[in-house]
DNA sequence: AAGTGGTCTAGACCACGTC
DNA sequence: ACGTGGTCTAGACCACTTT
């Protein structure tokens, strides 16, 4: 009845007791095997896992310490707005504000790896029963990617023809508070200057930068995350 | 020289390329096993991490599909707030502004499940060369650590502090954007009303609640994350 | 040189969920 | 009932890094 998890179990619980001092060095894990009787491969799904979690260092011939500082990571789940509108029990709405090609600044031009060309860019407001919920500012790479120019963004939300017709490698993503302007205070019906969280994201499918967005949310937004 | 990184890569071209279309079953690990020549333990890992980034759905019987609407995972490193001013090359300041004994709120109460006893409350600054860079309030719960009313919080940051002493089984983590009120204002030296990047985070160990703490950013912060 | 973690194998049994 | 993924085993070889 010994699986990875109870070891796991047992060697959070070492740690968390401090029988395992911080910065201490621990069994190998072909010792660890022999003390619960089972095989080494068990032990080091175990230990790995806890590795992944930031409570212990491992190092072929050095062995395994305990974190002197645990790094502690959260993960987030990105939210996809429909859904996460949905999973309140409200209504989701969907309305494109504007579509034009222009040229992106510089600052997104550097990050996506674009010409100076003109691209598609969007502008779109979601609601939750009606009311303002976030506010999308997005630019495509339609050299990349011709096809969005012909699909009806007045239909489908940008990011779901995304996830259906762009490959995507990796991304990153930045948050910060940023005041209201004009404009969005008057999409997002609050005032100018209101504190706002914001979202920026960027996808890449290889070296070819496909979007940046920003999202900025209505006040009294907040994001969650486990630990 | 197959290991599973390389089917893991494998897996991801497939699934990027289209080959294996959304919603797409694909074939069993003891199919890819024989396929790409190797053990099945060996798929099992590949695709285990593949299935981990969000990218496959994998399920007893049904099998393992291609995910419809990839639910896109960011992992954050919570930042340690003396790490993350010196990896900018910044020299750490840090100040103690208020240590009391308080009643705290509801809410807080509720979250980390306190009576409605005084516990520690610690206010304190962290600068960044000397700029100040956010400011942290923090509940202590010193029922359960009374060591916590010995600490010398002069010297060390509760942070520190509590990594050394005190255990922690999980926490949550919110994110949000607030105005500065006129205090916050005056210690981050900023107009009041300003939009200011908020992190609350709760810890508890096991059923215990032992610390909530919201740190308040100074203006132009930005927390990243890859995907 | 030697110890440690990283990984692979071939086989096995089991839990789960679909059929 | 049965196919699939989840996990374990015992052994092996290798890569890395410290001694």
């Amino acid at each position: 009845m010994t699986g990875w998890q109870d070891i796991e179990a047992e060697v959070l619980r070492r740690i968390r007791a401090r029988h395992w001092p911080p910065g201490e060095l621990i069994p190998s894990e072909a010792d660890l095997a022999e003390e619960f009787g089972v095989a080494r491969a068990t032990v080091n799904r175990a230990l790995r896992s806890v590795a992944d979690a930031g409570l212990l260092d491992r190092r072929r011939k050095a062995g395994t310490r305990v974190a002197l500082r645990p790094v502690r990571r959260a993960t987030v789940s990105i939210p996809i707005i429909r859904a996460e509108i949905e999973a309140r029990g409200q209504a989701h709405g969907y309305l494109l504000l504007r579509r034009t090609l222009s040229v992106p600044p510089s600052d997104v031009r550097a990050a996506l790896g674009l010409s100076a060309a003109r691209i598609l860019r969007l502008e779109a407001l979601h609601t939750a029963d009606g009311a303002p919920f976030v506010l999308e500012a997005r630019w495509i790479n339609s050299e990349a990617l011709p096809e969005a120019l012909d699909a009806d963004f007045k239909a489908i939300s940008a990011n779901e023809w995304l996830v259906m017709h762009a490959p995507v490698t990796h991304g990153e993503i930045t948050l910060q508070a940023l005041p209201a302007d004009a404009e969005v205070a008057g999409h997002l019906g609050c005032a100018p200057g209101a504190a706002l969280f914001a979202l920026d994201r960027r996808t890449w499918d290889g070296e070819t930068g496909i979007t940046a967005a920003r999202l900025v949310y209505a006040p009294g937004y907040r994001m969650q995350m486990g630990v």
